[in-house]
Formats: structure tokens, sequence, C-alpha cells
DNA sequence: CTGATTGCAAATGCTTTGCACGCCA
DNA sequence: TGGCGTGCAAAGCATTTGCAATCAG
């Protein structure tokens, strides 16, 4: 957890006359050992190693508040399940690339073309203020190979095999 | 219901051994009366106006059937339900412009930007199949006038004031 | 102190499913 | 006739919420 990321929180804390706990902490903690994008029920089981009492209701509620914040990122993966993205701070306006075969999710920032949506969206008269591109895509080591190291993987899983 | 849709329906139906029913023509028919965004309860509502006794699970199944027949586009437009998109067999990789304010919707298809989208993925790795661009903004009635038309409706709705 | 926060369990709300009956091919 | 398709109600599941106890400031 870098010290910018703990400042934003602070902030984010006190002019919401919010109160710094324990489970707060470790949840964040929890959330930027890794740059991963994860899933609620996923850093539920992160956090409860630090911690097994924390509850997944805290770990829900204090999602919101980090989305709140400006620390994470909803982000449509596709499926049920709402994952968040830690790295919109760093690397805004970028897109994911989700492998229909092996659900593999690559992360990509450009900034051409950011530029170009802003431009589509002021021309039809609305501010821009962020966007969410998700492109559906398959990865040449399968088509090159009829192999690819995360589809078996994928195969076990029985729902929704998305992974970052 | 254009001749073509009718026909693809048709093709995919005989494609896989599926069975035509009244019920599906009636969704089908329901789905095409406007190229509007719905949701599968709006769907279901107003397939309800032409047959009242078709039910909710078959409004879903049938959904599931169309999008895998290529006639519809699931689509995200924040929230918790899921939006279906009739259009893109008109207007392949079109995104969204969804106000943060009022939850109006607005389709645009930029070539440009698909094209400029589809170089990201092939500089990846990837062979792109499709992409779903979501842009939250706010929209200019609101910020110059202080009033936006569909702000007031929106708060009506209790939940998801999203519309198209 | 006092209101914010937590844990638990119950409740939501959308979507899916099991099952028995009905109907298309 | 053989299954596919349908309706109904009962799950499923991720997420949210009511409530009483607890804790931060």
């Amino acid at each position: 957890m870098s010290e910018k990321r703990q400042q934003q929180l602070d902030e984010f804390i006190t002019r919401r006359g919010l109160r710094r706990t324990p489970q707060r902490q470790k949840i964040i903690d929890a959330i930027f050992v890794s740059d991963e994008h994860f899933t609620a029920e996923e850093l539920y089981e992160r956090v409860r190693k630090s911690d097994s009492k924390i509850s997944r209701a805290t770990v829900y509620r204090s999602l919101t508040l980090f989305v709140e914040a400006g620390l994470l990122r909803e982000i449509d993966l596709g499926g049920d399940r709402t994952h968040y993205d830690p790295n919109f701070d760093d690397k805004p306006g970028h897109g994911h690339i989700i492998c229909v075969d092996c659900g593999k999710v690559i992360e990509f920032s450009d900034e051409e073309l950011s530029q170009m949506e802003d431009g589509i969206v002021l021309k039809h008269g609305f501010k821009p203020l962020r966007s969410t591109l998700r492109i559906e895509a398959k990865c040449d080591a399968l088509r090159k190979s009829g192999m690819c190291p995360d589809l078996i993987k994928a195969r076990m899983a029985k729902k929704l095999p998305i992974r970052s």
C-alpha cells in the first residue's frame, strides 16, 4: 500500500467524517498487495487470512466506500460478479482485453484512444467523465498452437473463469 | 421485424435443431418493434401485452437464445440488470454514452475508433471479436441550464434510472 | 458520550432451474 | 412418438440491509 493511497484514503475519511477502523485498514492493505483485478469474494478470502473475523458485509461496504474515494474502479469483465480494478489511479482510461477462450484479462492503456473517445463525447454534447472499454478477443497462443496455458485452468472452474 | 432478422432466426433455429414456437415468435416481434435497449423485465412486460400467458422464464430463455443467434447483444449500462441491444447488427462496434445525472443513453458509432481498438488488440497478440464501450458523462443540458428533462423522470424511479 | 461501524443473519432482486405437461417436427 | 419447449414455483447467488452490540474520536 503506497503512501499516496494511504493519504488519499485518510483524506477521504476525514473529509466525510468517517472513522479509521482496523477492518478498513486491513481491507485496504489486502487490496493493494497486488495490482490485480479481484471480486468481492476473492478479496474477502484474502482479507480473512489477516483477520478471520472480518465479515463479508464489511468487505462489501468497504468496497463501496473505496470506489467512492477513488481508490478503486468497478469494472465489467462480463459475467455476474463485479470486478474491482486498483490500477486506474496509475493508469486512467485503460481498457481490458478478455480472451473468450481462457478468460485471461489483459489491461492496456492508450492515450490516443482516450482522446478520441473524449472527442466523440464532446461532439455529442457531453462532458466525458470516465470510460469502460471491454474487448473480447481470442489469444494467439490458442489459435497458433491449439493450446493455451490458461484454458485448462479455465475449464476446471465451472462458472465464469475470468481472472486477471 | 425485418426480413433479414427473421431469416437469421430461422436459420439459427434450423441449424441447431430447435423449434419454432409461437412464444419465440412473439418475443422476437416484441423485441424488434423498436430499436431501443431494454431489460429482461421490460421485454417481459411488452411481451405480455400480446400474450399474457408467456412466462418470465421463457423470456429469459429466449433472450439467451437470441444472443447466441447474434440477434441481440448484452450490454452493460451499469447497475444490476442486464440490458439488451438490438442494434449491433446494423451498427457493429458502437458504444454508449450514459449521463450520470439522468441516466440517458446515447448510442454512437465511430469507425475510426473501432479501427484503433482493433489495432491495439492485434498489437497485444489477440484477434478482436467484439467490444463494449461505455462512457459515463454529463450532458450539456443540465450543466448549462441547471435543468435536464430526463432528470425529473429519473428521480421518480427508485433504482437504476437507466433508459435508452 | 454518540454516532459511525461491525457481524450476523435475514432479506433482496435478478436470473436460473427442476419438474411435469404440452406441443413441434 | 420423441424430445424440445413452456409454465410454475422453487431455488441460486451476489449483494444489501436491519439490528443490536461495539468502538473510534
